[in-house]
DNA sequence: ATGTCGGCTATCTGCCGACAA
DNA sequence: TTGTCGGCAGATAGCCGACAT
């Protein structure tokens, strides 16, 4: 089978940081996000995220328009998935195209402070301040060297500084910056018949300096000093093809891998670039988003959902979509790594083809939002197994809770004897998803709704459910924690969610049979019954957050 | 030892090897080495050649502008020099640019079919057939919009068809093809006062669509079917700067070493660029230009040589220099390396900045070639040692030669017991280098000589004897072969220099003590009269290569 | 409201020989 | 022999309102 390549037998790391590989003088961020696009969003420096090796790859393949990754060899060590401290992100755009990208820094973790969870939720929440701009796709006339630049009329008026209508015809001088700082002066006039605003001498230097066609966009930024910024936006030509003459478009892609499979195998910084036009998606995603998104979504076949796609004119809109199915992408290279593993189809089949796989954590179900269960532990009706996406989910845990070290052991005051020698948390969990998939799953949520402690949460709508009871379990957070494990409450926190949802994990791959199966069933049986414990506990310091429509 | 300005023994364009990256067209070999300079050879397909990651790593660097390999992990498990058979050549040129480069495909082997090192010797003796071409350095004026290209008299005499002087003024109508097949036509007129060949009508558009300023230069081929090809060679501009908006640079560096890493773990193909003109130095060598260079030119401070370096339009030149030292240009990453590990000073220290480190196969040392000697194993006047050098280069030796396996192990027929259990490759030619380097070696040569069967080796100058060396040894091998080790004679060949020629191996490192020398003095002392036959086995079957200047 | 066009300069492109270097 | 320039014509760039959508 498959090897694993250099990456893990490399020997000293990179100590410095980024020692400057450009000396950009810091590019303006109102700009960047502009130019980028109104989903793009880029988590908070020190933050938890996770990065997709699996997306990184597309990204590079999208723009050497290669297939796919013929030749590129398997880096069976390389997770799918890494959950990374960010520690830099650096606003950067092309010298030569303007093209915008992020460049990162992560370090995979196998532990974390506090904080660093904190701001991967924070990013949930943090929307961007709305910005003054407005964007226009060139016309042909735009373009062609006969003319100037129409500018819609509100624009001007909204973006401009307002002319001196005194004046006959009313004109002024514009200045306004690029990405890279650079100053660009237009006239600006308002003339025609009817008026209209233009702007004539120095438009033609800008299209030509920045080879702009009809159909790509210029984007005017007010921004909060009253200054004026200029971003482009180029259409969705062909990719741009970044094989250079000094190295073979496979070399780039086993770049990105064995850069991240170095760094995977000894924890260490590496750099990446998220070039957010480039890819159809983003492969660094706040640890908090991933966590919601995948135990507290409940996704299932023929489910219909939402999802935010940007319009022309840099807008934003919400579109329906129903599941059409849930696998991997590849089921060879990456298994089992949730990136895109929805087929999805569109109610709108116009508007360009929109993709047909996205990833959990990119929807918006439309089913109530599915919340967290924690119930009893009865026993076991069917023999738990451990399939490869089971061991690779705890292998991934164990990353992020490393506390919780082979086995489950957790010692609750209140229990006789709570540890549980030999079933893993993954196996823990496996029993719950059956439990829960096995009846009126809702039935038992809203039992549990009812229990809860505070009473203002019956009788009302989903939405505002949600909006309580995750200040609740704030609250609770904050209170008495009945779930202290050891070395836990100082600085290292763990990710709770994961251990008592009910698992959306049937798209994951089928359940095959282990020989440990027997051993863990007796297990269970025997030992089962303590659980209970620790679901309560858990279920006190859980962070439930629901959806909440922006 | 001159550059063979070897064949463009490109075979087919990539017998559909890399899945078709590019659907360039087959691109022009003659033109292709026009714009690569005339030092630029590239091995025949099928050829065994000798692939340098430290060198290729450079050339990366070099087209990043970045400092050195910073950041870039070491891969310990990647050889300094990888053995491997050329699998293709094909001859490439960026579509916006227009630079030249290859891409081949690799593959580290360790075992080779004869054909393929007959095929690495026969790039040093190939010679590319002389083109007819100009070459201009372009003026203000022939890049001005003001005119056209004032073409140089003996050039269009040479080069382009002859004009009718009939007409007033005499004109034609010129057409060339550039690397991309592409078609620019040019009016070509004799006139002015003095009289001189001028381009002009489409000469301006020719100059902005290639992008050309005062300072690069172009040049005219006219090819075998006498049609005129054109090509382009920018001046040393600061280097393009490949880093794109999706690929740190880091990740590109890596992605060089960890494909070269992951194809010499699975002795699979690997794709590498070769770009002559970014890179300072070739980082594929033909494996009998390597051998040579290493096992007959004897190294040594102080000593002189001459060096091939090219002149501005296209020509070359020696120039000489003296060896000022020899170490290892990077001896933490790539220790042993040979990889330019010659510090050079130049007589002339004009003419621009000469590169003041080479690599020994790179220049022709003015001291007397120093010829192979055989001779008869005596026994070991001091114990032998292995160091890092020795077992690198015993492991390079066995990639070559695996059917030596791990110890020196001949059946001879005239000896009672051949075999020298314990002795390894590398031993044993410690052995020969103290010897041989103890005594007069020059008179051990003579004497060998004198004892050859050939009598006509007497009393001639060295070039010619080498030659004649080399054509006896060749018929020998036809003859009988008193060496057979078995499964070798079909089809598999060995390197035969390598193990006995007197090595210069006092720039490799010092020898340091290795735990084993009292067994291996034992054992060489036990069996080391039995190595004679061996010995002369050997000097029947080996390659005599002499420095022949061409 | 704004995209395209004809009309009209101002500027640039590009061919020529003159004149050095 | 050939690099640069002034002179000159033709082409293009680029500002204007008219007109249509």
């Amino acid at each position: 089978m498959a090897q694993s390549p250099a990456s893990s037998a490399v020997a000293a790391p990179a100590p410095c940081e980024g020692a400057g590989e450009r000396k950009a003088p810091a590019i303006n961020g109102e700009l960047w996000h502009a130019c980028a696009g109104p989903l793009v969003s880029l988590p908070p420096v020190g933050s938890l995220v996770v990065y997709f090796p699996q997306g990184h790859s597309e990204q590079v393949a999208a723009s050497m328009q290669k297939d796919v990754e013929a030749h590129v060899p398997s880096y069976p060590n390389l997770p799918s998935k890494l959950i990374c401290l960010l520690h830099s992100v650096t606003l950067q755009a092309d010298p030569d195209t303007d093209e915008v990208y992020a460049q990162m820094t992560l370090q995979p973790v196998n532990t974390y402070a506090k904080e660093a969870l904190q701001l991967s939720e924070l990013a949930l929440r943090q929307a961007r301040p709305q910005m003054e701009f407005f964007c226009k796709t060139l016309t042909a006339s735009d373009t062609s060297t006969h003319g100037g630049f129409s500018v819609p009329r509100r624009a001007a008026e909204k973006i401009f500084p307002s002319l001196d209508f005194s004046l006959q015809p009313p004109c002024q001088e514009l200045q306004a910056r690029d990405i890279h700082d650079n100053v660009w002066t237009f006239r600006h006039i308002f003339r025609g018949q009817p008026k209209r605003h233009l702007l004539t001498t120095g438009w033609s230097l800008f299209v030509s300096g920045k080879k702009l066609f009809a159909g790509d966009s210029v984007i005017f930024v007010r921004d909060e000093k009253q200054q004026l910024l200029l971003g482009i936006r180029r259409a969705n030509r062909q990719p741009t093809n970044i094989s250079s003459s000094v190295l073979s478009s496979d070399s780039m892609h086993i770049g990105v891998l064995a850069a991240a499979a170095h760094a995977s195998a000894n924890t260490s910084p590496f750099t990446i670039f998220y070039n957010p036009r480039a890819s159809p998606t983003e492969f660094v995603i706040p640890f908090a988003k991933y966590q919601k998104a995948m135990y507290s979504n409940q996704i299932s076949l023929g489910m219909r959902f939402r999802m935010m796609c940007e319009t022309e004119e840099l807008g934003t809109r919400r579109y329906m979509g129903t599941i059409t199915g849930i696998s991997d992408l590849d089921p060879v290279r990456w298994k089992n790594s949730q990136w895109r593993s929805l087929q999805v189809g569109w109610d709108e089949s116009a508007a360009g083809e929109r993709r047909n796989r996205v990833s959990i954590w990119e929807i918006e179900p439309l089913a109530a939002p599915f919340f967290i269960c924690p119930q009893p532990f009865f026993g076991v009706k069917r023999p738990r197994q451990l399939d490869d996406e089971s061991l690779e989910m705890e292998s991934l845990m164990k990353r992020a809770m490393p506390w919780l070290g082979e086995e489950i052991c957790i010692k609750d005051p209140q229990t006789q004897s709570a540890t549980m020698p030999g079933l893993s948390l993954v196996q823990w969990m496996n029993m719950n998803r059956q439990q829960s998939s096995s009846l009126a799953s809702t039935a038992m949520q809203s039992e549990y709704l009812r229990s809860a402690s505070n009473p203002a949460m019956q009788n009302i709508g989903a939405a505002d459910l949600a909006r309580q009871l995750y200040m609740q379990n704030h609250l609770l957070q904050q209170n008495s924690m009945q779930f202290n494990p050891p070395k836990l409450h100082q600085q290292m926190k763990p990710i709770n969610d994961l251990s008592n949802a009910a698992l959306p994990l049937n798209q994951l791959g089928a359940i095959r049979n282990h020989q440990d199966q027997k051993q863990d069933q007796q297990r269970q049986q025997q030992s089962g019954i303590q659980a209970i414990p620790l679901s309560q506990a858990q279920a006190q310091t859980n962070i439930v957050q629901a959806q909440v429509i922006l």
